[in-house]
DNA sequence: TCTACGATTTACT
DNA sequence: GTAAATCGTAGAA
């Protein structure tokens, strides 16, 4: 079951913090890869120094946050990894929320293929540019829909368990001054698929 | 056009 | 612990 593409319409923190424990789900031809999402960061439009949108820059690569809550925002970072993010609140709006980290459900064997040399289970999808190799995530997916896709989509965990989520300060962000120590980051607590404890 | 650098990962000391 | 890999994009010129 899915979302409506009202529960993506919200503020990127609430959306950040309520996709936690729910299903990132990849479709490519047979193969199906379901991952539990563990770890987000909510990056909260024009006004986030940290988000890069900040300012109301628009560009050609920031383009797909301005679509509605629900579409994906993919970028490359350092050349060599892409991000995947949620687009969140209005169109216009430009917000997102980074998905950092999911736990393999569905399709390990798959995700082993596409993360060739990692053994560990736990090194397969514990990072933003990991987890977008492992479920092949790349640029032909941006602006993609997460609501109504088939190829990458948002599925709903209809037996969510009670967890404790955990509010951290964002990685890798030193350029966004007062922004930098905003608990923006979410995590299940005590998930041993997370970026960085 | 030209230049600097990043919402990272990996390998190496 | 530190540094290399590696290139598209933003912002300046």
């Amino acid at each position: 079951m899915r979302f409506k593409p009202s529960f993506f319409s919200r503020n990127a923190l609430v959306v950040a913090e309520e996709l936690l424990g729910h299903f990132l789900v990849r479709q490519t031809g047979k193969q199906r890869i379901v991952a539990k999402i563990v770890e987000t960061e909510a990056y909260c439009g024009i006004e986030d120094k940290g988000c890069h949108t900040f300012g109301g820059r628009r560009t050609e690569r920031t383009e797909a946050m301005f679509l509605p809550g629900g579409h994906a925002y993919i970028y490359m970072i350092y050349g060599m990894n892409f991000c995947l993010n949620v687009v969140a609140a209005a169109k216009n709006d430009p917000q997102a929320v980074l998905i950092r980290a999911v736990e393999p459900v569905e399709g390990i064997d798959f995700i082993k293929e596409n993360r060739k040399g990692i053994v560990k289970e736990q090194d397969l999808t514990n990072g933003p540019g990991k987890l977008a190799k492992a479920l092949m995530i790349d640029k032909n997916l941006n602006g993609c829909d997460l609501v109504r896709g088939k190829e990458l989509y948002i599925e709903r965990n209809l037996s969510l368990p009670d967890f404790e989520i955990v509010s951290a300060p964002r990685v890798n962000i030193d350029y966004a001054g007062e922004f930098k120590d905003k608990p923006w980051r979410k995590y299940i607590k005590g998930c041993k698929f997370v970026s960085k404890l």
